[in-house]
DNA sequence: CAGAAAACTTACCAAATGGTAAGTCTATGT
DNA sequence: ACATAGACTTACCATTTGGTAAGTTTTCTG
């Protein structure tokens, strides 16, 4: 059975907006790389801020099912951080523009963002409180929870999704090099965390 | 004496294109808000791309003299890591848009972007120099050098540009926030960094 | 099979966009 | 005094863009 026309739509402008940015992806060219009009893409989503909300929507669900997927709520100390940081790899590796879009909103803001915002927020806020218990346990070295999530992020969202820097320091982004990047980010944040 | 209508207009794009990115920005938007028409800035650079090309050269400068500055060849070890932190986030709270720029022109490629990738192959093969004699000296933690430039990069500027993550951890992006940040951050990288 | 709703396409349109052509004003050197 | 070059502005223009209006075809339903 075929896909239907909604749904290949979000999945070309996820790509598109996600990759090359909202406003460098016109109508048209959605369109046009699905082999339909313009028109067809109005007829399902009323106008593109709110094909962008619809996809906004998507990524978080992706996003969400990718983390959610990972995460063993079993598992203790280091050993989750490191299935998420591996499952977070797996999306940039799978799916790059999902991380992509999702930078591009919590970057510029803007009407369509408050949904992965608040997303955000919930997943953040587990997070956060995992951090927390793991910090009293003792596994994990004493930091300000917040904080070393916003930098644990960064690292990781970067080094998933930052080709061009990879480039400058020598190294091609293929598969071989995203999952050493992976092997030694994973080393890194277990040097930060684990007290020896 | 004023400032030259060249020198303006490339501080305004500079502003524009690293903020809100190079489509998003129009030469009417930028023409307006300097006060003069879009075809002075025709006048000065004969189309948007030999302006975004311009704008990013007067990026690198920034970013080059504002790291050069920070970072005293003398200082050994971790305190001239800590140097170049402190520079990244210093140009991130007074100037935003000229790591906002790098980062946009680091991911989206395009043509303008040689001078900037070649221009950051120079500063971090410097800085993959620099920690390789560290680790063998022993007094940085063995690592791939330029793996864990990667992720110190990408902590680093992410934290220091990611203002709506930081809000969906519940932290407001003003100065104080970003002077904890900057502590933290150079924490995480102490622990990683520095064997015990 | 009638008809109505869904899923489109064709035909437009107004505004915005990057860019060209030609004119104006001002300083400067001769 | 006058030509010349620099630094613009006014006047356009073709294309692109998001969006509307009005058909047309397909699919479901009674």
């Amino acid at each position: 059975m075929p896909v239907p026309t909604r749904e290949r739509i979000l999945d070309s402008s996820l790509a598109a907006f996600g990759l090359r940015g909202y406003d460098s992806t016109s109508l048209d060219d959605l369109a046009s790389d699905l082999g339909i009009t313009k028109q067809a893409i109005l007829y399902h989503f009323s106008s593109k801020e709110h094909l962008l909300t619809a996809t906004i929507e998507l990524a978080v669900r992706e996003l969400g099912s990718a983390l959610a997927g990972a995460a063993d709520p079993q598992a203790r100390g280091f050993q989750r951080m490191e299935d998420l940081v591996r499952a977070t790899f797996s999306l940039a590796a799978r799916r790059p523009e999902v991380l992509g879009l999702v930078r591009l909103v919590t970057r510029q803001g803007g009407t369509a963002s408050g949904e992965l915002a608040s997303a955000m927020s919930v997943m953040l806020g587990e997070a956060v409180r995992f951090v927390e218990t793991e910090m009293v346990a003792g596994r994990f070295r004493r930091h300000d929870p917040r904080m070393l999530l916003l930098a644990v992020y960064s690292a990781v969202v970067g080094v998933a999704t930052e080709p061009e820097v990879m480039r400058a320091l020598g190294l091609e982004p293929d598969l071989r090099s995203l999952v050493k990047a992976r092997r030694e980010t994973i080393e890194f944040l277990r040097a930060a965390l684990i007290a020896d």
